[in-house]
DNA sequence: AAAAGATGATCAGTAAAATAGATTGCTTTT
DNA sequence: AAAAGCAATCTATTTTACTGATCATCTTTT
């Protein structure tokens, strides 16, 4: 049984004003209505709480404990009412990002760190994870939005083009190449490598599985050679260290070695035909987005050069 | 703007069964009636309350908020109603009592006292004054219930007839009588007095005004006689001492006097023609009767005789 | 991959409720 | 004693709340 706030609101009119005909006038009802009201508050407890006697009418002890105890109740819910008001339009809540390691390393620190910048209120939450399970955990809404590497299944998600990451070869700065390039080359050279010049080199990749290991492996399949792979791995950092020290050359995105590339710890060189993979930002159809998601989703949007959004 | 605590309860069911149509089912209710329910919480707030994404609703961070503090509220109104609720039949509370000063003395204490033991909670506020005040008092609903000598004014009480208070004589154990009460006659004499013996004595009588002073001068006047008053004085205690201190006689009510008749230190003589007050209990005709209040009544009607009551 | 099932939004119609107007019986005031 | 003020009650009406049907979308099943 839960009261309802409006006949107390009578209840507490009529205590004040000593009188049904004022607190009807008060509330702008007619005294009948305010009647009513308590009739039907005293029917609901099963006392008496207003003490009708002459022209005044006064509440009986039930009815003061009632006033008291209630009316604080009621103020309680329109504070709740107040602070849940209060939220509109505020950028603040958790957004779950999934996203790639390479963007998650590379592409989405300097994104995230002005973002909470500038909406300190904001909490993410970043998960890591290849495209099939990120989409599927945005598919679920598990996660909010997601940064993967395209393309992704599922139907209901809606996918923003982010970034066109270039994939090259790297090696370890005084690689001998085999095949038509030869030892007598300058190491400088920034020809593009062909399918066919790494066939035959001993190739350090990612892991089979991952996304970017699948694109590597139809730029050789359009080049009709097959690679020869030295060793597999699930971590790019681990890749680098191990290209760095001279145990053969790796295909990796552009971004992920950039550092590396400058201090002369890998050289880098282009691919031919060009080889790249595109990320793009998923989130589902009928997602609602909220001020922090819409925050975050403008400042990829930014960042991917406010390119339209496809599905 | 108040919140309708139906429209939190639909608003935690959705929660609590993450779908709407169950949640219609939970409260007996349609499921449209369920989504109308929502869609006004959210216009009222201003912002969504409810992430409907695919099959699930989940809560937002605001719907959340809301159902945290506005569920404590709720239950608070109902904790609130509970209490409440509980008061009913119980015989507790403040009851207000009017009386004059010969009932307070002598007439209520061991009824009060008997009630106070059946019923602890009660809370008895004994006031004492004169008839038309306490019959203004209980007219205006300034005091629950008086107990007065009658007649009373106002026609809007309810007159129960209570107690007949005889009056008597009272005189100093040897106080030599004048008149035809000559000095030989035996000092254990019970013969009645009437308004003649009494008129040639120095009478100690209470101050006019009283009720009681106009009961005694009405019963010199239809005797046909002036009595010579010695002195007077608001206070039966007083009285009393000065008659037993041997100033002169007076008339008095027989249950004031009863004791110090039994102990020696007063001679108690009856009247005649006998003179009486009739005591009554008064409250207002439209009085609303709450257990506390019948509980007295019943007791003071107990102590009456079970006579019925008149108006 | 297509069909069946489930879900929530929306709309129109209906059932339920809240409220107003008129009236009555008291009480209070003049 | 007459008039005015007040709350209860009854009936009628308006307003509100709710249901049933339908649609679009998404999920599950075959």
């Amino acid at each position: 049984m839960t009261l309802n706030p409006i006949h107390l609101r009578t209840l507490h009119e009529i205590a004040r004003l000593q009188s049904f005909s004022r607190a009807a006038e008060a509330l702008h009802l007619s005294q009948p209505a305010v009647s009513l009201h308590v009739r039907q508050l005293e029917e609901a407890l099963g006392l008496p709480l207003l003490e009708r006697v002459g022209k005044r009418a006064e509440p009986t002890p039930a009815g003061i404990l009632l006033l008291e105890r209630g009316g604080r109740a009621l103020d309680a819910l329109e504070a709740a009412a107040a602070s849940v008001h209060a939220l509109r339009g505020v950028v603040a809540g958790r957004v779950r990002v999934g996203t790639g390691a390479t963007a998650s390393i590379y592409l989405l620190p300097p994104i995230l760190r002005r973002l909470r910048v500038r909406y300190p209120e904001i909490e993410l939450v970043i998960v890591t994870g290849n495209t099939p399970e990120i989409a599927k955990a945005v598919a679920e809404n598990a996660l909010d939005v997601g940064v993967v590497t395209l393309p992704v299944r599922p139907r209901q998600l809606v996918v923003t083009p982010f970034y066109r990451d270039r994939l090259v070869a790297i090696a370890p700065p005084r690689w001998q190449w085999q095949g038509r390039r030869g030892r007598g080359r300058r190491g400088r050279s920034r020809r593009a490598l062909t399918p066919a010049d790494l066939a035959g080199e001993p190739l350090i990749l990612y892991e089979r599985g991952g996304t970017i290991r699948q694109v590597i492996e139809g730029w050789f399949k359009r080049g009709r050679v097959t690679p020869r792979v030295a060793m597999e791995l699930g971590n790019g950092e681990a890749i680098k260290e191990l290209v760095s020290a001279g145990l053969g050359p790796s295909i990796t995105s552009w971004v992920s070695v950039r550092a590396e590339a400058r201090a002369g710890a890998l050289r880098v060189l282009p691919l031919s035909p060009p080889l790249a993979r595109r990320l793009g930002i998923i989130k589902r159809r009928d997602k609602p987005e909220n001020p922090a998601l819409r925050a975050l989703l403008r400042a990829l949007e930014r960042r991917a050069g406010g390119r339209k959004r496809i599905s």
